[in-house]
DNA sequence: ATTGATGCGAAACGGTGCGTAGCGTAATCT
DNA sequence: AGATTACGCTACGCACCGTTTCGCATCAAT
């Protein structure tokens, strides 16, 4: 690992140019919106953007590669991940809508069509995984975590496996069912899910540390 | 519908053979375990099964529901359906266990090819539907039902809901992120899940046949 | 201004798998 | 026997992959 810190040497050479950048993920975006993932081959993205196919393999290994580029993009501007706040019980209702929602739109069409091709590549499952997955439960977690030590959730419950059973039933029905998220459905799954999560009524919180041993028996 | 019951009329010709159509999934169950769903391409499966690629594309329309065919028939080997019996949430338990086990198999690797196919492909989609999940939903919900009628689960809440509460964090966690399934997860969703469905210790089975009552607890 | 390095577009390539067609042969029914 | 369908084989056109080659463009260093 010698690499200079914030080396001032540019790199010799024309520089790659942002506007090709842009054209590429801009067609391959219109393509998977209007006709989806098996349609935006290479080819297809090169002859739309106008650029050359050997322009688009010199910045991606492969076509999922691109399309994670453009997922991380595009999940980032329509659902960012939720911030520690006031009222954790409403941060979580709305990350769960949120995420519903970018889910049954091109972000949601990107992963499910990244998700079979993540079997058998393990760079690409890598990628989806630090670019998305996990940071968003981390920042959930930091949430139920701090419902949690004001007394609002439960203890005792490992904050990230909350997070998978708070979003676990919509991913089941989004992705691996592929049947349509209604408002219903996502309402009584946070019902159930803060059922089990919400602390009892008289609940009190966190002491200084280490104090909070509860049976976790209800 | 007009399908005479057991047609006496046998179509004229040389009938299909039956050994090639065992040949045929031999092979691509072979390719499947050993070099995955990708590797597992038509002309393989003809080269290894010994049987012409005519004849394959005379039988499935493409590989995708070869696939499914298998799929089908692995599954219903390895995680038979759950039956109604006399005591629910123990068969909820080995349910569960058991679709995990299936999950991290060959079933499992199978499912999660298709699945990315299944985005575009709308007769695949249905046939994993009605092939696969719709018979397992409905029979884990037959089995809640019977556990909300005779007072072990609470009533109120519609039973394939419930099932998708049970499962969803499971799937979520294999098809999705990928990540092995521990027993400890297993356990740990299971007993999430009961605390927010079954009944409440005092509570009745639903009229006349009040026997089946237990508190629930294990 | 020249030099050297890199990016760009265009064109072509070999490779792979798809799904189809033509052919001669095999099996079964009437 | 004749009709009909399945089988294996070979070959084909097609689409897309990922790579290579080439001439020109664009940058930094000299």
């Amino acid at each position: 690992m010698t690499v200079p810190p914030t080396p001032p040497r540019a790199a010799p050479g024309r520089p790659r140019s942002p506007e090709a950048h842009r054209a590429v993920l801009n067609a391959a975006s219109e393509l998977l919106e209007e006709r989806g993932y098996a349609a935006a081959t290479i080819e297809e993205i090169a002859a739309r953007s106008g650029v050359a196919k050997t322009t688009i393999y010199r910045r991606w290994p492969n076509r999922p590669a691109l399309v994670v580029e453009l997922l991380l993009k595009v999940a980032a501007r329509v659902a960012p991940p939720p911030r520690v706040g006031e009222d954790p019980l409403e941060i979580l209702r709305r990350e769960l809508h949120l995420v519903a929602k970018a889910s049954q739109g091109l972000a949601g069409r990107m992963l499910i069509a990244l998700l079979g091709e993540a079997e058998r590549d393990p760079q690409l499952r890598e990628a989806l995984m630090q670019g998305l997955f996990t940071p968003r439960r981390k920042a959930t977690a930091a949430v139920i975590e701090h419902g949690q030590r004001t007394g609002v959730l439960r203890r005792g419950i490992p904050a990230l496996f909350a997070t998978d059973l708070i979003f676990g039933p919509l991913f089941y029905r989004r992705f691996i069912r592929q049947e349509p998220i209604t408002k219903r459905f996502l309402d009584q799954t946070f019902d159930f899910a803060m059922q089990g999560l919400a602390a009892a009524p008289g609940a009190r919180p966190a002491r200084s540390k280490g104090r909070d041993r509860r049976p976790k028996r209800s």
